[in-house]
DNA sequence: AATGCTCTCAACCGCACTCAT
DNA sequence: AATGAGTGCGGTTGAGAGCAT
């Protein structure tokens, strides 16, 4: 399952928690931004690309884990039923979410929701013509219970997103052409909030009701949590680095 | 208890954008 | 203006955990 591959190779797979003490240590030295300089310099076998993601998604201190609350389920909801799948906007908005987290959310969520959706508004024959399947079809996870002749070249939660911003950067541009292309028809229907909350409520009835209390469910082992935090300010843009750092073996990294 | 199935989420990939040269 | 390196984004995959039978 772990790929380690030999010493000039790059490692794929499940990070160790060594090296994400290593490489939390480089990111507080060097900052959040050369990620190629950042996987030189310490000596991870990773690319920089790889060090980023794992910052991103998981070794940042700001980040919540454990189960969205309802309040950011709805802000999910809202922010994708306006922008579609545009997973690192609708994470701004959510601080200490991640866009994969989100997608995660959404992908999982969503196709239970669909599922259920499917279950609920039509039993018999096609689904997509009542008004309550409609309701959800143009953002929606619906679309993944569709068979895959009818959802060929979509992914099922590629729901789109009516909002055409201009591109932004990244895939998002093509994105954003892609689903005017290919929701053309759907561009002017934006469902209602109240559509949303209504499917939200239903959900929250019951497979997603919380049994006990999720939100407290803040991951106890990450390594930097301990320290890292007052040196992080999160989703300000801005970062401040100590320089007295926290790690142990700073002098045995750095003669590295 | 063993097995199979489903769900979750960390991580990878490819593409497109930004920026420095 | 052209180009290449670095970065960010969305889509996808697959291992492991959890659950059902």
């Amino acid at each position: 399952m772990i790929h380690v591959e030999e010493d000039e190779t790059l490692r794929k797979g499940p990070w160790t928690e060594h090296e994400d003490v290593q490489l939390a240590f480089y990111v507080n030295m060097f900052g959040d931004r050369r990620w190629d300089f950042i996987a030189k310099v310490s000596g991870l076998k990773r690319t920089g690309k790889s060090c980023r993601l794992r910052w991103v998604n998981y070794l940042h201190p700001g980040l919540k884990r454990g189960r969205m609350t309802p309040h950011e389920e709805r802000l999910v909801l809202e922010y994708h039923s306006k922008w579609g799948n545009r997973w690192s906007r609708i994470a701004r908005k959510l601080p200490g979410r991640t866009d994969n987290e989100i997608k995660n959310y959404w992908r999982t969520h969503m196709r239970k929701k669909a599922q259920e959706h499917k279950r609920v508004s039509s039993p018999s024959s096609s689904f997509s013509n009542s008004s309550s399947s409609s309701s959800i079809c143009t953002n929606d996870p619906t679309v993944e219970s569709m068979p895959m002749n009818e959802t060929k070249e979509r992914s099922f939660y590629d729901t789109g997103g009516i909002e055409m911003v201009p591109a932004s950067r990244g895939k998002n541009s093509n994105t954003s052409m892609k689903h005017n292309k290919d929701t053309s028809e759907e561009q002017e229907k934006i469902y209602s909030m109240d559509e949303i909350w209504k499917d939200i409520d239903l959900l929250e009835n019951d497979d997603l009701k919380p049994s006990f209390d999720p939100y407290s469910d803040v991951s106890p082992s990450r390594i930097w949590d301990y320290s890292v935090n007052s040196f992080w300010m999160m989703d300000g843009g801005q970062q401040e680095f100590g320089t007295d750092m926290f790690f142990p073996a700073t002098s045995e990294l750095l003669t590295g």
